[in-house]
DNA sequence: CTGAAAGCGCTTACAG
DNA sequence: CTGAAAGCGCTTACAG
């Protein structure tokens, strides 16, 4: 491997002009720059980034934890952060948790990650209070996607929002007795939006005086199979929701493949709703709130740059996205009660 | 931060004992060792891994390069990947070419990678001879996943076995004018996957002597759109295909839609299959070829860790894994050619 | 079992 | 504009 030195010694310079010279720094004469970058490139030389690391106290690497990279809204926000970072040159680091808590607790709670990286990348989960002292005292900036934490930066939907629009939605083409397809247990990973959207769901429910049933809050896991599950379960109920409220498309098509196989026909029979506007949405006709996704990715990698003062960004610390409703085939109007049979 | 000179004098011995111990080295006595691992503890002392690399050599990290994060597919491999390397206490640099030409050949033929990780792992991507015998002379392993390349370890499925029984399967139900949707151009990133499906297609038309109309080949961008529209060309072509072999789920997916907005019917109008068993062909009933992905990534992982000396795994240089024909709702007998409206 | 010392390959003030 | 020197925080033979 040829290292800095040999490219001082080959233009017989020092390894300090090498260096500035190399990195476009000022303060060397444009035939010295020349002669040590064509040097470099005849030798074939490539700076070692972690005596750089070491040398500098900079790494250029951001690491970015995820909860399942294999979920389609995270792998879309893992794209749209990588590319606004590797255009600033850094490399990224990530964090895969695949749903596992003890990786989560190796990643947020030692400082592992603080050496290793310049920046952190949390998405969608919801760090405890002692984690976040934790960092925040590591002068390692982290930046949030999904959940608001007051010291860090962070980049969300409304969650509470989203999901009274879309019980809006539901509520105002006549339905009354609407469940819910989320998360209910949490697993310790403490997400921050399946717990958002659910209280949002009670909240509605309650001020609407909607039905109030705990059956109808069923657990999706969301997942696709998850939601197929969920809607089995409701379908088996012994009254039926006439409008089914998911708090993710994955659960939501999940909830259609259960009414095919139940012969239950939507939205005739029963209404589905989903949030994501995943980009299988329309190939299903799903009605759904629509979030910007790869956008928030970009966002998150915005802040970034910013906390390290790379790029001077003009952007709030909280940044909160809009969401639309998408009307689709999948909602309708509550089918009348059934009437007596003979009046 | 503290440093493993605060850690060693905290127990009054040399960093080189506080090295051993903490990375668990033998001659070192039990007594020692606690005391140093205590201290660690309680001075809140993590290592740096720069540090470390620079005086090792070796870093710890393995770089994985992803044509697409946000595919299906690559998302599966990456997270398959990205937990037996974990496992073993390997950190994963992502690069993620989005698609880009310029990202491929920065990462691919610089050395960049080579001073930055131990080994990489390469997705979908077929590496010129040059780059393979650039990084070949690294001493920087490399595994390659979707192609093959004699001088590195691989896995894959074997590409024109799978089109062989997808179009066979279309023969048997008596299929004679058979059309493809997968990917024309390369558009320089080198894929080696839609090369090696298209051209078994090609084959077997000739073998079998099937309709042979080169109309009949369509570029589907292995994307849900891509092949909505692919779909729509082919049903615009005045003698419609009886039946369509896509190269990838997601562009049949796409057919099935162009399919229902134009009022054709599957598969009682033409037959459609897929490649991959994505997740959510169940959901279309989607007949397809069905590969292991998680598994596939799994398998790299380990040829890393082997290639790195870090377990002793005994495989095969080159794996190729099973495919399966996974018979669901769209594809059936080929309709009868209309026969004259009187006999 | 433990320590002193060199070295990994850079960057960064500090001088000049 | 350029250089000498210290230092980043570890690991690794080499001794003992």
């Amino acid at each position: 491997m040829t290292s800095i030195d040999d490219v001082a010694r080959e233009v017989g310079m020092s390894t300090a002009t090498v260096s500035r010279a190399l990195r476009g720094l000022p303060r060397v004469s444009q035939d010295t720059r020349d002669r040590v970058i064509e040097a470099a490139r005849r030798l074939g030389y490539v700076p070692s980034p972690h005596a750089a690391s070491l040398a500098s106290g900079r790494t250029g690497t951001v690491a970015i934890v995820v909860p399942f990279v294999t979920r389609w809204f995270f792998a879309m926000v893992v794209d749209g952060a990588e590319q606004v970072l590797r255009a600033q040159g850094f490399d990224v680091l990530l964090y895969n948790l695949a749903g596992d808590v003890d990786t989560r607790h190796r990643v947020l709670q030692t400082h592992v990650l603080t050496k290793r990286v310049d920046a952190i990348l949390v998405l969608g989960l919801s760090p405890t209070a002692a984690e976040v002292d934790w960092l925040t005292g590591q002068a390692c900036p982290v930046v949030i996607l999904g959940a608001e934490v007051p010291q860090w930066p962070s980049v969300r939907i409304d969650d509470g929002d989203v999901s009274r629009t879309a019980m809006g939605h539901l509520i105002g083409l006549g339905h009354r007795r609407i469940a819910y397809v989320g998360s209910l247990v949490d697993e310790g990973l403490d997400f921050a939006t399946p717990r958002a959207r659910r209280r949002a769901y009670r909240e509605i429910v309650a001020e609407h005086g909607l039905d109030d049933d705990i059956a109808l809050e069923t657990d999706g896991h969301f997942t696709l199979d998850g939601g197929c599950e969920a809607g089995h379960a409701l379908l088996d109920l012994p009254e039926r929701p006439t409008a089914v409220f998911c708090a993710s498309d994955e659960m939501a098509i999940g909830v259609l493949r259960a009414s095919r196989e139940r012969g239950v026909r939507v939205p005739e029979d029963w209404s589905v709703i989903g949030i994501d506007d995943h980009e299988m949405a329309p190939y299903f006709d799903l009605t759904t709130m629509r979030q910007p996704v790869s956008e928030q990715g970009a966002v998150a990698g915005r802040h970034i740059l910013r906390c390290l003062g790379v790029a001077t960004i003009e952007e709030p610390e909280h940044v909160v996205l809009r969401t639309e409703l998408v009307v689709r085939g999948t909602t309708a109007e509550a089918a009348r009660p059934p009437q007596p049979t003979r009046g």
